[in-house]
RNA sequence: UCCGGCGUCGUCUAAAGGCAGGACAAGGGACUUUGAAUCCCUGAAUCAUGGUUCGAAUCCAUGCGCCGGAACCA
């Protein structure tokens, strides 16, 4: 209904998932969501949740919501049912595709087995911190504790020991056997099972060993056959590992992971750390706080699941670090409940006022819309309306400011529903406060015709109902609260909560719990369904109308400076090393193509083998440095489907103008593929250099001619169409065309015609 | 310091060698019985330096910056 959006997205891991639906490499995609039940979830998870169920709709395919949950010291039943509520809540469904980590405790342990059996893993009875100090830095290889030489029948009969429960905890731990030496510490003979006795909310008593995250993860993926297992960057280390563990068991399935960047929200905290901080030192009401950015605290607040669904949509996915502005969140929100909720009027801060012209005693009823034009919904209300009304006590001035549209002294205001008044007098207590306000009706316009502008809300004395209002405002102060290690606490802001007795029009009287309203000028607000069990009614504004009044007035929430730009840092650049000189003068070579080329010798021996077909050798060696990696992307030279010799002769051709360097670039693509030699590849694909002008002024001419618009852009002083141009000739050209003599061309047409 | 990842308007995000686009935020205006909504307009970016190319945000090199990694947590 509401901001939906228009076109899935896309991104680079549905891009990732099209291709492996193309190469057949997958044939149904299957994701997870995997929380560990030790925790509430929160917006950054919906952002998960929004990616992986969204995926799984999106391609046909199904999402697993499994509970990540081997780890029993943390983990409760309480949370799984939270868990479960918010992912429910915010619409998808979960039907039957509920998972536990800790149903496949048996098959994890058989897998497990099998490793020691082949020798990939082995039983260390070393200590904690033994097997920490061992494990090295990042700079130091680990080394091996004495029990890395253990046999497999020995770590075999200790790990079913262990299993037996015949060791206390830490005795000792199950680690694969990998590379102590790996530069990725994750490889470093890491810790797959460890003794722990204590009691799983799931499996009770079974078992006294727990496989940590790197084994039981990569497992269960497999055990579900998912296609796809999307997390967060900091996981990047972890995937390493995730390959080796599935390569090295007997698994039905091949999973990959893959990491996306984590969201992160402007004055809030997302870390399950900090947000306990916040619950366990009471610095808010609890998970639900409505200030909190858990589910439950926003579902408390007033967002709706469409709004957050929107909001994950809008953001995008991909593996830049970021920090999402909350300002876009709240716009997110605006436009969602701008559609949905019915106007009324409340007075947060009442100042009386009284109408001089009105009859004491008499009372009318106004009819008034729930909507505005725009929104255009039917529905109204009845509004009474009598001699004493309130009015936000914001709304008058003593010395109105320039451009000041609402009450002062002598000054006309329209009465929101009802007509304008004229402030005649101001009443003042002992102190000199304002205390009341003495006014008169108008007529609708001014002498000269102009209308009144302002338009203030209001409610009227007798007929108002009490309301407890709570306006919320950002938990912290600062940007990024607790950043450069900062304690977070310490930026708390202490006004984030706001209890006003405010006064509502009566119609309010009958607002359901859990519904969503906008008081007229105030924002927008929902019936707290929390306090409404405890038969309290309590109106939270789930976020402000936007106010261009407001940041006239006050300009200022002070912006933090942006990301300080790196500064130009032009460091001389290391010396030639001798080889490379060397090189560069055997060959005439750059310096550039000389440096790369020093540090590769295969790159080296290409080169060798093609100088028995070219004579060329800087241009040989430019293609070797510049073209050939971009078009074979992470493989080595030894996987090329051809020798040096081949890429000899196509630099060869290029030399001599047999072909362009457009051509050569798709002749060197598709002898990459394996279709041929480069003479073949370039008979094939009919690649030789057109020499025909006729051809030439015919490729251009019907360039020019389907592309209208740009020639108009061009001729309208955009001078960077012409690139484009000259794109759409090579392309209809298929490279045959040699740019030069078609950007000539080019420019010589346009500007005759 | 080693390994991994990432550098595009203030923020988020597009552009698969060819017109650096969108949204939020900002500024201005129109409209207005919400200083809302809506509509229009403006300003605003490719980390740096070299190289390859007719043409580079995109390919190559070097440098710089930011994030993550040495739990028997996930």
């Amino acid at each position: 209904m509401t901001s939906e959006p228009q076109s899935p997205a896309r991104d680079f891991i549905r891009e990732i998932i099209d291709a492996d639906l193309q190469s057949g490499r997958v044939r149904r995609v299957i994701t997870r969501f995997p929380p560990e039940p030790n925790g509430y979830l929160h917006i950054g998870h919906a952002k998960s949740i929004c990616l992986n169920f969204g995926i799984a709709e999106q391609y046909g395919g199904e999402c697993h919501l499994r509970f990540d949950d081997s780890n029993p010291t943390t983990e409760d039943q309480e949370y799984v049912e939270a868990i479960l509520r918010d992912v429910r809540w915010l619409g998808f469904d979960v039907g039957d595709r509920i998972f536990y980590a800790s149903d496949y405790f048996e098959r994890l342990y058989e897998l497990a087995e099998s490793l020691v059996e082949r020798g990939h893993a082995y039983v260390d009875s070393s200590s904690e911190e033994a097997i920490r100090a061992h494990r090295g830095t990042v700079t130091e290889a680990g080394t091996p504790t004495p029990h890395r030489q253990r046999s497999p029948e020995e770590s075999l009969a200790l790990l079913r020991r262990m299993r037996a429960g015949e060791f206390p905890d830490g005795a000792h731990v199950l680690r694969a056997r990998i590379d102590l030496a790996s530069p990725n510490m994750k490889m470093r003979d890491p810790v797959l099972y460890r003794i722990r006795h204590a009691h799983h909310y799931r499996t009770g008593d079974a078992w006294c060993i727990y496989p940590l995250y790197d084994f039981v993860h990569p497992l269960s993926d497999a055990l579900e056959s998912i296609s796809h297992s999307i997390c967060t960057l900091e996981f990047e280390n972890n995937r390493e590992l995730y390959d080796w563990v599935i390569e090295h068991c007997d698994l039905p399935a091949r999973p990959r992971q893959y990491e996306f960047a984590r969201l992160n929200l402007t004055y809030t905290v997302m870390s399950k750390r900090k947000l306990l901080e916040l619950v366990a030192g009471k610095h808010v009401s609890g998970w639900d706080d409505p200030r909190m950015p858990t589910l439950a605290g926003l579902r408390r607040r007033g967002v709706t699941p469409e709004a957050l669904r929107a909001f994950a949509a809008r953001i995008g996915v991909s593996k830049h670090n970021s920090v999402v502005d909350v300002a876009l969140f709240e716009h997110t929100l605006r436009e969602d409940l701008n559609l949905r909720s019915p106007r009324v009027m409340c007075v947060l801060e009442p100042l009386k006022i009284t109408l001089e012209d009105w009859e004491p005693g008499h009372e009318e009823t106004l009819d008034a819309p729930y909507w505005p034009a725009d929104v255009g919904k039917p529905g109204s209300r009845s509004l009474p309306i009598d001699r004493e009304l309130y009015i936000e006590r914001s709304d008058f001035s003593l010395t109105p400011p320039k451009g000041w549209r609402r009450l002062a002294p002598g000054a006309a205001v329209r009465l929101r529903h009802a007509f304008v008044i004229r402030c005649e007098r101001v009443v003042t207590d002992a102190d000199g406060n304002v205390s009341e306000l003495v006014c008169r009706r108008e007529p609708d316009a001014d002498a000269d015709g102009s209308k009144t502008m302002g338009t203030i809300h209001w409610v009227s004395a007798r007929r108002g109902v009490p309301l407890e209002v709570r306006l919320y405002d950002r938990l912290f102060e600062s940007e990024a609260p607790g950043a450069d290690d900062s304690d977070a606490l310490a930026d708390l802001n202490r006004e984030s909560l706001r209890r006003l007795d405010a006064i509502a029009e009566p119609s309010l009287l009958d607002a359901e719990a859990g519904s969503h309203w906008q008081l007229e000028r105030l924002g927008f607000f929902f019936v707290d369904p929390v306090e409404a069990e405890q038969g309290r009614r309590v109106l939270g504004r789930v976020v402000p109308l936007k106010d261009s009044w407001a940041k006239q007035t006050e300009p200022a929430r002070p912006r933090e400076p942006g990301r300080v730009k790196p500064a130009a840092a032009g460091r001389a650049r290391e010396p030639l090393s001798e080889a490379a000189r060397a090189l560069a003068a055997r060959h005439d070579l750059s310096e550039e193509d000389a440096r790369v080329l020093a540090e590769q010798p295969e790159l080296q021996a290409l080169l060798q083998e093609a100088l028995t077909v070219c004579q060329n050798a800087r241009s040989v060696a430019s293609w070797l440095v510049n073209e050939l990696p971009a078009r074979h992307r992470g493989a080595g030279a030894a996987s090329l489907p051809f020798r040096g010799d081949e890429l000899g002769r196509l630099v060869q051709m290029l030399d001599q103008s047999r072909i362009t360097a457009a051509a050569a670039k798709r002749a060197l693509a598709a002898m990459l593929a394996g279709e041929g030699t480069a003479e073949e590849v370039v008979r094939a694909r009919d690649l030789e250099q057109t020499s025909d002008e006729g051809a030439l002024g015919a490729w251009v001419d019907a360039t020019l001619a389907e592309n209208a618009d740009v020639v108009a852009r061009f001729r309208a002083g955009n001078e960077n169409v012409l690139g484009a141009l000259l794109g759409m000739v090579m392309r209809k050209a298929a490279g045959k065309a040699d740019p030069q003599r078609v950007r000539a061309l080019l420019g010589e047409r346009l500007r005759s015609g």
